[in-house]
DNA sequence: ACTTAGTTTAGAACTATTATAAAGTAGATA
DNA sequence: TATCTACTTTATAATAGTTCTAAACTAAGT
């Protein structure tokens, strides 16, 4: 394969941290996900249609999923779920809230929410992280 | 069908205020499901592994299924979801918030959290509900 | 008792995800 | 650069949770 030159480096050494070889499809993917000024949340099945839809050689679902997991155990991608039996992935990695909105995910920055009281993790556990979901509903 | 003793009357409200007829499997269901001390958490998979372990006639999976719905969309269940694509029912219906300890989950009561501060919600929209878990992780 | 709308059920279908294994490739080595 | 091999990609099958279907059954009104 071509020597990628060095303007992807960052996306190329995600997934060397993450245990995986810089193949031409994970670096495409690497790069969809964090190339880019915002973050955003996607299942797998959106990731995978949304790169595909332009490709003509389309990149399989298992390289998508193997991929993903990969990152996210290296912790460069942060899952959570809403109630419809899908994983959701999170390119905003930091310690942040949400508002879920029928089916719409928004970001709350982890400084709009603070507590006056929180409780103590029971005995042999340690609090890992606190994460609040404000659900949302439309006006009258 | 025979017609009940209405000690459990109240548990055949909770079906014909779901919107549905009080058949012999979903009396069975549904007190099983609020006869206790203590509300708990379920998939509607234990729900039936457990309650038809000490069936000879099995009530089938369309029927949890059902009745679990129906109760939910009623009120009676709320609805959440762990990271494993699966969705968990919680018989405590109160405002309130989760302990996730290693796919265990753990009530806390409402007034064990409280905020300092909250964030507005985006204009057109409104504040339904805010709820918080607590990921755990063992001491060292 | 009769009637019928609602219910139960087995099984098929569906969707998200994971597993399999054959063919292909990255990267090390000669 | 040619060779080697462990890793990777892919098509496809398998699995798990859930929903759908339609035929047999039943609650409950008359
Ligand atoms: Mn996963
Ligand atoms: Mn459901
Ligand atoms: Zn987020
Ligand atoms: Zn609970």
């Amino acid at each position: 394969m071509q020597k990628m030159n060095n303007k992807n480096q960052i996306f190329i050494d995600k997934l060397r941290s993450s245990g995986l070889r810089p193949t031409k499809q994970r670096v495409e993917i690497s790069t969809f996900l964090f190339k880019r000024k915002k973050t955003f949340h996607f299942t797998v099945e959106e990731l995978k249609n949304s790169m595909n839809l332009k490709r003509s050689k389309k990149i399989s679902t298992a390289t998508f999923y193997n991929t993903v997991h990969a990152l996210k155990s290296a912790g460069y991608l942060k899952e959570f779920s809403l109630e419809n039996n899908t994983s959701y992935y999170d390119t905003n990695i930091s310690s942040h809230h949400h508002f879920f909105d029928n089916g719409k995910v928004i970001d709350i920055k982890s400084d709009k929410i603070t507590f006056k009281k929180l409780p103590e993790a029971p005995k042999g556990k340690k609090i890992k992280n606190v994460e609040v979901v404000i659900r949302l509903e439309n006006n009258n």
